[in-house]
DNA sequence: TTGACATAGTTAGCAAGCTAACTATAATGA
DNA sequence: TCATTATAGTTAGCTTGCTAACTATGTCAA
């Protein structure tokens, strides 16, 4: 994801505002300003994966089989909760069988389908990072005190406005 | 950007809190929110500049071309404005060298480094995309009313937050 | 002056996202 | 029954991120 470290300055504003009349340029910058931060705290997370070896992608793919019973999906299932298409969650899960942390394995009774398994070396994977991740999203958490709520009441009015991008 | 369209209900915490104890899922679960709505907004931006013909990390080194007097800038000044490697600026300039929008050339006093410049079609292609997209922000952000301001600030509390995750 | 270091950019190879086109299999209905 | 349609998954090729290794050029100090 693309940062955009120099968000412009007032000067820079000023330009642009005057070749495009249109712009509210307090808004564009508390706009720019929302992604930003949006894409540091993704950023964030990435780091914290890699130092444990994963990358965001398999990770949540392993979460998703921890969340079922018998530890078991199929990919189809596996991308329609994940939100990715088939076609990236062939490549997700081609990586985790690399590191032997799930199974492929062909179902019998629909040929057309595979079953993933999570692995013992999955589960322990998981068990080696999801405890200091939750520490430390309960400790980022903290920094927002009683505030938290009104944060997420607050993103979740610019969710519902995201169709007058359409 | 992996979305993580099914985020965990009730029944799925307990499970994770039955083998992780020390979790705090309401707090959890407002992080996995705020992370959810951010790629949502991002995906709106890539959709709406895919309606341009544009792609984002190519549209923004067009704006930062156009934010310069003369239009022009080196591929380290690019990269460092945009944050992003050196190595990924060489290939958005490549894309949008092929798409004519901009050109490259050898500094003849420092022969290591090159120019980018914005050709017409460059700024013919941002002045079709930026009243637009202004016009859309300004829209967006017109829902949230009077607590545009509040809403950074705890974005920003999150932000100043994010060492927890080092 | 030249050897070491610094800087600018590219290339190679990996990751994870996409769409479109493909194979294989199953289901359906005329 | 068998032709059509639907479903599951993969492959190919694109984008845009990364790091590490490389080339070319410039700088600076012994």
């Amino acid at each position: 994801m693309l940062l955009l470290q120099d968000l412009p300055d007032e000067q820079i504003l000023q330009k642009f505002a005057d070749r495009y009349p249109e712009v509210n340029t307090e808004q564009v910058m508390q706009f720019l300003s929302l992604l930003r931060i949006s894409a540091d705290l993704a950023l964030m997370l990435d780091r914290f994966l890699g130092k444990h070896d994963l990358l965001q992608g398999r990770w949540w793919v392993l979460i998703l089989l921890m969340r079922e019973d018998d530890y078991r999906a199929s990919p189809s299932d596996l991308a329609a909760k994940a939100g990715v298409s088939r076609a990236t969650m062939t490549g997700l899960i081609d990586g985790l069988i690399r590191e032997k942390l799930v199974t492929r394995e062909r179902d019998e009774v629909d040929r057309r389908q595979v079953m993933i398994e999570l692995t013992d070396a999955g589960q322990a994977k998981l068990d080696s990072v999801m405890p200091d991740y939750y520490q430390r999203v309960n400790a980022l958490m903290d920094g927002l005190g009683d505030d938290a709520g009104r944060l997420l009441e607050l993103m979740s009015v610019l969710h519902k406005q995201r169709h007058v991008f359409d």
